[in-house]
DNA sequence: ACGCCAAGTGGTACTGGGTCCCACTTGAGG
DNA sequence: CCTCAAGTGGGACCCAGTACCACTTGGCGT
């Protein structure tokens, strides 16, 4: 019970498996149909699981792609917290942003696929920036203690303003390298959209 | 049939008197169980209507609250155009935004008890972030041709990087705001988190 | 005053996401 | 071999949201 923590044992890898293996054929399903239009009793039969289990593994029919958004967030705090203590926290997120813009930097394709998915379909919005919020929830506390505010943390509203502004900048750029559909550098165009808020 | 756009009919009146009580209804039952906790049924019975009437007045539950926003996107536009044009955008923003303040200030309970809404339904949430967003693509282009960009106008990102920081930074405010429990100036902390940016 | 048309209303049924519970299997360890 | 925990599937259930239908009602022209 307690070597669990050394490596992952039988059942969590399959149980890892599982769900790559139910995220690919769901991914495949959004692309070809559109995600609203997908049933997660479709998603369930073509994976060979039950509807019930699919609820056990994903906590909502969208979270089977954005799983991995989850697991980004200790990756950002680490990024954030590798900065100087003395750079400003616009660089600072700027630089940490340059995970995102790394990943997938290979297969553009997935990246596009997954701005298409966003633009069609509202409720995967929703759950996407829900997502976010937890990143924002992480971050803010870090840059309030670079900022070491007058005010008590939670009232004062600068902190939080640079994360979700700079998420803000992210998303837009995202949003404009999809209307290009992939064409220019994400990182020109996140270093563009993070400038202009301090030329 | 023409003169129904002189003065509102006597059916446009009673339309809206009708959702203005349900509204209020809906409110109150909102505050005192949670949103979550309401289900459509009970705000329909307590309104003296169906629940096929609800979902005729309101596209969705949550939307009960939430529909004076979107007659907002139209003033919000007005007083953006209302600046000198060649203010710089951040500044135009925030002064749009003293729309915002300037509402319910004689009334700040009202702002409270939403802003606690918001803070323990993720569903609210969702659906206040998804009508800020039609206010984001309102003013994006207002702003774009403010700046009078290089690039061909949806694949730059600045000028949604700058109406959704500056809603971000909005957003922030009032969240510090209600951790206050209303003490201080939403002005003043709406400046702050504005100003932050631009140090 | 009469009838007509449009708008509004309520009822019912249906889809689909999400939760809960129960019975069954299966795999790891004593 | 037995046991216990974890995982699985099935079914019932709740609720939001949509579609369709029959019914009423208010406004209007003749």
């Amino acid at each position: 019970m307690n070597d669990t923590a050394k490596r992952p044992t039988l059942r969590q890898r399959t149980r890892q498996a599982m769900r790559d293996e139910v995220s690919a054929i769901a991914t495949r399903l959004f692309a070809e149909q559109g995600c609203d239009n997908t049933t997660v009793e479709q998603i369930a039969a073509e994976a060979g699981l039950s509807r019930t289990t699919f609820f056990r593994y994903f906590g909502a029919k969208e979270d089977v792609v954005l799983t991995w958004l989850e697991d980004l967030g200790p990756a950002l705090v680490a990024a954030f917290r590798a900065r100087p203590g003395d750079e400003h926290p616009w660089t600072s997120l700027r630089r940490t942003f340059d995970l995102f813009t790394a990943m997938n930097a290979d297969a553009p394709e997935r990246s596009l696929s997954f701005m298409r998915m966003l633009q069609e379909s509202p409720t995967m919005t929703a759950r996407y920036a829900e997502k976010q919020q937890t990143w924002e929830d992480l971050l803010v506390p870090l840059v309030a203690e670079r900022l070491a505010g007058d005010l008590p943390a939670d009232r004062d509203p600068a902190p939080r303003a640079l994360v979700a502004s700079a998420l803000a900048c992210y998303n837009a750029a995202m949003q404009a390298w999809g209307a290009g559909e992939g064409t220019g550098s994400r990182d020109d165009l996140l270093d563009r959209a993070m400038n202009v808020l301090r030329d």
